[in-house]
DNA sequence: CTTATCCTGGATAAGAAATATCCACAATTA
DNA sequence: TAATTGTGGATATTTCTTATCCAGGATAAG
């Protein structure tokens, strides 16, 4: 059992993208080069967070990604099943049906213990991850990360981020 | 994130060897056929929880496989990290000291605080698995399962267990 | 209107991991 | 000695992940 890689890039992205400022925006290559991942494949993660309602997307020159609201209301549950997919880690192939000599389907209408156990176990790891925002992230990691760390990140931000012009 | 087919045949298999008496045990080749999945590969599976010391195997003609110890001492955990491996689902690729300009490793002491919270959730998930035993399994398969489905498993046990030979 | 930038989605391929099979070997029983 | 069964290694096969590339659309600036 093993978690996409592009989960960790996908929960980095948002919580630097929730230092930015109004209508500002990251664009993909830079936020790759940053955090040393390829662009390309960063941009399919990004676009999955687009069409889960995590991230908004600019188009055209000083494009690029923002956070769809405020950080408090996304959690980390979100960013992982965008990335992962909803399907559970447990895929029940209902074995027990198996073999020679097993009833017809009407004999295992009530769901397996196993499978249940398993899916409760899922649920428990699902529900903490909801307790997570990415708010929380960027709370701790200003609070605890190291001076050279935390201002490395704000001056990528501040040299990088482009805001949307306006419609004056 | 998936995790293997392996730990549902894993389970399955636990739960019915928690219903044999004292020393009989049951080969892999009348597991797999009950089941309806493949033999050598369900051999690999019962190998590993023989070395994670889940099951005791016993070679040599009216061989085959028990457990280790008593059914309500084996958890849903045991059996998973069995099948599975004990390294953790989410593995931070330590992508924060990536990319350019980035600080040397003692700017990067203390834990990210992404990997926290992802472990966190993992231990919530296995902490749940670890609540259930097989000895669990077993009574509630017994008490909700179709009569039908019951009568197969008991029958299984009965044409198919074999006991060690006396040693008088 | 043209150019440059950037996101989008599909096609595709390389790589890793899970799944599955086979076989030689050791252990054990009859 | 012959038959049965688990063990471990080697090896395919399939599936999933990772990664790249490109054509296309959207948009801003000149």
């Amino acid at each position: 059992m093993k978690l996409s890689d592009g989960v960790e890039a996908a929960i980095h992205c948002a919580t630097m993208l929730a230092a930015l400022k109004d209508d500002a925006v990251l664009p993909t290559t830079a936020l790759a080069e940053f955090y040393g991942v390829s662009a390309s494949y960063l941009a399919k993660h990004l676009s999955a967070l687009v069409r889960c309602d995590i991230l908004i997307s600019v188009n055209g020159p000083a494009g690029g990604f923002r956070l769809q609201r405020p950080a408090d209301k996304i959690t980390l549950l979100d960013v992982v099943l965008a990335i992962e997919g909803d399907a559970p880690a447990f895929r029940c192939a209902e074995i027990r049906r198996n073999g020679p000599g097993a009833p017809d389907a009407s004999a295992y209408i009530k769901p397996c213990g196993i499978k249940s156990a398993m899916l409760a176990a899922e649920r428990a790891w699902r529900g903490e991850l909801a307790k997570t925002s990415i708010a929380d992230l960027v709370q701790s990691f200003r609070a605890e990360a190291d001076p050279r760390s935390l201002a490395r990140n704000r001056a990528f931000v501040a040299d990088t981020a482009r805001v949307q012009p306006r419609t004056d």
